[in-house]
RNA sequence: GCGUCUGUAGCUCAGUUGGAUAGAGCAACGGCCUUCUAAGCCGUGUGUCCGGGGUUCGAAUCCCUGCAGGCGCGCCA
């Protein structure tokens, strides 16, 4: 039962207010002493045109009988602060979790809807680095969070496989690769010869000449061109797959920049035909002045199309083959106005569903040296990252447990664990600087400290046994401090969920278990657990295995696995 | 210059959409393993909530203004 609503409901019947009125009015107190919902009496009392405190204290006085799940209501200067009935409330929300087990917050709110989300979208022959971690981890978890309240994600790796670039690489490749050194050196050994090619164009202006001539050629369907474009693609794909593998990322569909080559006449006839295309300066424009926004640029004055003409298509696209309810791109603000010029010309062109397109923008990363630059070879390989993190692990693990039975697997766990729980700690739109060694600390509010605090708890339940489960809870167990403050953390989880698929913030999902995980170790180490009184032994144990339940839902929407030992 | 985002403890960040003494983690120092996993727990200290006005019973939160920084502003993506 929603314990808040009720509450509403009764007070209102107590006061002059809906139910609605009195839910907007009720806040969280922000210590557990003072209650479970406070009602701040202080906006009542222009209407009321009495004090306050005058104003709780009547409301006190009518509550003559409370409800049997309600424990106590006190007055605090102008609150009026209602006590939840601990052990009936722990017993109802443990039943609840139990009866939902890893389904616990989900919900069908979605079904029937499909939410295309556009994330990760790496460059071909370009290195998968940490400046990619960011809208590949958060896309990752937005794309879990909608299918676990019933939507149905579909996940869009929009490769960034056209342009010129291309043309450099080929004539990079002709003037100073070879065969076996780029089939073996991969992306590595692409990036060798980009980087070689952007020092050597710097003296000689030819090189741009003699590249753009290659992709026109990958254009125009040159076989040699083709084939080497192919070649690039297809090594660039196993590359990364291997880092998708270790991060657990899946993607329904790979269809990028090439894919709408042939997709974009069409819309630019559909521009032209609404008379909303205009020449400006050669090159082809839509206007937004009205809207206060730049021109967008559709064709350059050679007829070339450009980023904008693609996303057009590719926004058309979706929207045929999918119909969704949302279309998301996860991407840095660097493109809040790529994507605002881009919503607007849908919108101008008469299609409703623009306003379900939604730029999830978030901050950039960059080098505690600098910026990240990939024609000057200033990267750091996401791989090279994930390794260390596994190394390390494996160093704790031998040092802490070596005895565990699945080293290899807990390493890579903990490992990409800790890097992905660092990626979604805080709000999007922050920052970040690199810093490796903080990745690698394992201390505090950390990946490694959600699963070693999961895994703490199975341990509980496998000394415990089955058996002491089953002996009937006495919940008044649950009464003090420590362990109340777990029980309200895990039935606050469900709305957790909620706002972070409200507002496309995972980190929400992060704090929420965060907190839960505090709460739970402040709790493992205040009160025994396992002890001779069956009956208490068994509402603990309860409380331990909802809080694993939680906790593991919660690693999971985020992308991070929760071993059970380690 | 214009637009936009950000500014909270030494560092990284929360802050229940305007509420009760502004909170966590890291880093530092001290304590706790013959008892349920010490990747843990407890304790110690620090704040002009960027500055200045205003609205309000009440402001880190809303409005105005200034400052600092990031990003963007036509033929790259």
């Amino acid at each position: 039962m929603d314990y808040k609503k009720e509450l509403c409901q009764l007070l209102s019947e107590k006061t002059s207010l809906s139910a609605d009125e009195i839910e907007h009015l009720l806040e969280t107190p922000p210590a557990l002493e003072m209650g479970d919902f406070a009602l701040p009496c202080f906006k009542l009392a222009r209407i009321l045109r009495k004090a306050p405190a005058r104003i709780a204290e009547n409301i006190h006085a009518s509550l003559n009988d409370l409800p049997h799940w309600l424990d106590k209501v006190q007055i605090a200067g102008g609150y009026l602060n209602f006590y939840l009935d601990r052990p009936h409330y722990a017993k109802d929300m443990l039943s609840s979790v139990a009866a939902a087990g890893e389904r616990y917050g989900a919900s069908q709110e979605g079904a029937g809807r499909n939410i295309v989300i556009d994330y990760s979208s790496i460059n071909i022959a370009k290195p998968f680095h940490i400046g990619h971690l960011s809208t590949t981890v958060i896309g990752n978890s937005l794309y879990k969070i909608f299918n676990f309240l019933g939507y149905h994600s579909v996940g869009i790796n929009h490769l960034g496989d056209w342009g010129t670039q291309f043309g450099k690489l080929i004539v990079a490749y002709k003037h100073w690769g070879k065969h076996d050194t780029v089939e073996k050196g991969s992306i590595h050994a692409m990036l060798d010869l980009y980087v070689k090619f952007h020092h050597a164009a710097k003296e000689d202006v030819s090189l741009d000449e003699e590249a753009r001539a290659w992709f026109k050629k990958i254009e125009d369907g040159d076989p040699e061109a083709l084939s080497l474009f192919a070649w690039f693609k297809e090594l660039t794909l196993k590359k990364v797959s291997r880092i998708y593998d270790l991060l657990d990322v899946k993607f329904d569909s790979y269809a990028g920049e090439s894919f709408y080559n042939d997709k974009m006449q069409p819309v630019i006839e559909e521009l032209e035909a609404k008379h909303l295309l205009e020449e400006s300066n050669g090159a082809k424009v839509v206007r937004l002045d009205e809207y206060d926004l730049p021109p967008c640029l559709i064709l350059k004055s050679d007829g070339a199309t450009l980023y904008a003409t693609r996303d057009l298509a590719a926004a058309f696209y979706r929207k045929k083959t999918y119909d969704f309810y949302k279309c998301l791109y996860v991407v840095a603000y660097q493109q809040n106005l790529h994507f605002r010029q881009l919503f607007k010309v849908i919108e101008r062109m008469g299609y409703p569903w623009a306003k379900d397109m939604e730029h999830v923008a978030f901050g950039m990363v960059s080098m505690a040296d600098g910026t990240i630059s990939t024609r000057e070879g200033r990267v750091i390989f996401l791989e090279d990252v994930i390794q260390a993190a596994i190394e390390k692990t494996h160093r704790l693990i031998e040092e802490k447990n070596p005895d565990l039975a699945n080293k290899e697997e807990t390493a890579r766990d903990i490992g990409v664990g800790a890097l992905v729980y660092k990626t979604l700690s805080a709000n999007r739109i922050k920052d970040i600087v690199f810093d490796l060694d903080r990745i690698l600390n394992f201390d505090g509010e950390t990946g490694p400290y959600m699963q070693y605090t999961h895994a703490r708890a199975l341990s509980l339940l496998r000394r415990g046994g089955e058996e002491a489960l089953k002996e009937e809870p006495d919940y008044t167990a649950l009464s003090s401090p420590q362990a109340f403050s777990v029980v309200r953390l895990i039935a606050g989880f469900p709305e957790a969920i909620q706002k972070a698929a409200e507002k496309y913030e995972p980190y929400l999902i992060t704090r929420h278990i965060t907190e839960l995980a505090q709460a739970f170790n402040k709790f493992y180490y205040d009160i025994r657990i396992i002890d001779e009184n069956a009956s208490a032994t068994a509402a603990r144990l309860s409380l331990a295995k909802a809080t694993a339940t939680v906790i593991k839902i919660g690693l999971a929407l985020l992308g991070i696995r929760a071993p059970e030992r380690m």
